[in-house]
DNA sequence: TCTGGGGTCCTAGGACCC
DNA sequence: TCTGGGGTCCTAGGACCC
């Protein structure tokens, strides 16, 4: 459909209204941003502990095998004259902010999907920016002038198409020729050519399919998306449950479009952290603990949280993940509330073989001051409302002076190294 | 020198209630 | 006294994403 026009196959009112926009090599390339000096050379944004991994990495960096997520040793060890940089993820953040004023330029109907990622539905753009095609380039144009970064842009008809489709306009991407089209960092699937597109995919390239499932689908002989489209239903459901058998199936059959969901609230925070050895005792492990339901109820209190439940991840040195949840008696942000009750979880669980890494998560999450925030009897305790006071004193003098200007004594006591180390890794 | 950190969603099983 | 189903809530684990 509507592809009697032109021999790209572009048209305004064809439908094919996602558009999926993906910056290259984000953080890599803002580091070249920030160092011209670093243009044209293999570099990779990561962990810099022992056991750190690659987060993101330049295009010639790429070259030597260098791959995200890949241990930063074996990527020191295919890349050796590579730049290995520890990543400034304020510096990230402010640009993602730019990045998503010029997408609010094209479309009130925007899908972040994370920091340098979106959906834009621009079905009520054309009028004022013609095609998705058009718009695709004037993006790109717009998002280079503003920002100096290069992005790619998948056009198609589902969130789905668009998402694979970008993957596609990557400057190293392998493209089928016939199917879709393709121009300076644009992929775009026309509707007719939806079907062929996604078939042409081994299943391990869709999103959301990871690698369990691929293996999975291996062993019952399914390789490509085309192959699964023939998987009967019924033996889908008996593999993978209702849920994932009916989206699987909805991969192939050419689902209807979605509605973009703009900002969804965060249910759970987190803070965990992988030591460069493991450890095996309570009192080392107490020490991060602190600092831990320090970071996390920290963030809570700058959003104006409380979180009803806490959670304490381990993981063990043969990397088994266990998470120990404590629903609070009321919500709460408070550090000695999540330390006491982190702690009292910790305390039971036997660690002599070797904690490699340990996190706090708070979920069931609720506005600071909302209805269901009742103080409870222990919070109408005077002393605990002056000592409230002293936390809120202490958050203004972090904001002030920075966060290690002040913290819980095991901070700023022997683990004073660790505990800058780790401020400098952050991520978010 | 093995494999980060911060999230989301789904599933399965048990407790409890009707 | 025995049997039984459904609904909801909670916990733990797992797959997946960037």
């Amino acid at each position: 459909m509507g592809n009697l026009d032109n021999s790209d196959g572009d048209s305004i009112g064809d439908e094919l209204d996602i558009l999926h926009v993906d910056m290259d090599a984000f953080f890599a390339a803002v580091e070249v941003l920030d160092d011209q000096s670093l243009k044209g050379r293999p570099v990779i944004v990561g962990g810099s502990g022992s056991r750190g991994v690659v987060a993101a990495c330049t295009y010639e960096a790429r070259a030597f095998g260098v791959r995200s997520g890949m241990p930063m040793f074996r990527a020191r060890k295919v890349c050796p004259q590579g730049v290995f940089l520890p990543g400034r993820f304020k510096r990230y953040v402010e640009l993602s902010r730019e990045l998503h004023v010029v997408f609010e330029t094209f479309s009130p109907f925007v899908e972040p999907i994370s920091l340098d990622e979106a959906f834009l539905d621009v079905s009520g753009a054309h009028l004022l920016f013609g095609s998705s095609l058009e718009i695709a380039k004037s993006l790109r144009k717009e998002i280079y002038g503003k920002l100096s970064l290069n992005c790619s842009v998948g056009i198609g008809r589902t969130r789905l198409v668009a998402k694979l489709a970008s993957k596609k306009a990557k400057p190293n991407a392998k493209r089928v020729p016939g199917i879709g089209y393709f121009e300076d960092g644009i992929y775009r699937v026309g509707s007719d050519d939806e079907k062929k597109f996604l078939f042409s995919l081994n299943v391990g390239e869709v999103w959301g399919i990871g690698p369990v499932t691929t293996s999975s689908l291996e062993k019952m002989g399914v390789h490509t998306v085309e192959e699964l489209s023939k998987v009967e239903y019924q033996v889908l459901v008996s593999k993978f449950g209702i849920a994932k058998a009916a989206w699987l199936k909805s991969i192939t059959s050419g689902s209807t479009q979605e509605q973009l969901v703009s900002k969804t609230e965060s249910k759970s925070v987190s803070h965990e952290e992988t030591f460069n050895t493991d450890l095996d005792s309570h009192s080392t492990l107490d020490i991060h603990l602190v600092r831990l339901c320090d970071a996390v109820t920290r963030r809570l209190r700058a959003g104006k949280l409380k979180a009803s439940t806490v959670v304490l991840v381990l993981k063990y040195s043969d990397f088994t993940r266990i998470t120990r949840q404590i629903k609070l008696a009321s919500p709460s942000n408070d550090p000695r509330t999540f330390l006491k009750e982190a702690r009292s979880i910790l305390s039971q669980i036997d660690v002599s073989s070797g904690i490699r890494l340990i996190g706090v998560s708070a979920s069931g999450l609720l506005e600071a001051g909302g209805i269901e925030d009742q103080l409870s009897f222990e919070e109408i305790n005077l002393e605990y409302e002056s000592q409230d006071n002293l936390i809120e004193a202490i958050d203004e003098i972090r904001a002030k002076y920075g966060l290690n200007s002040l913290g819980p004594a095991s901070i700023n006591g022997s683990n004073t190294l660790k505990a800058k180390e780790h401020g400098d890794n952050q991520w978010g």
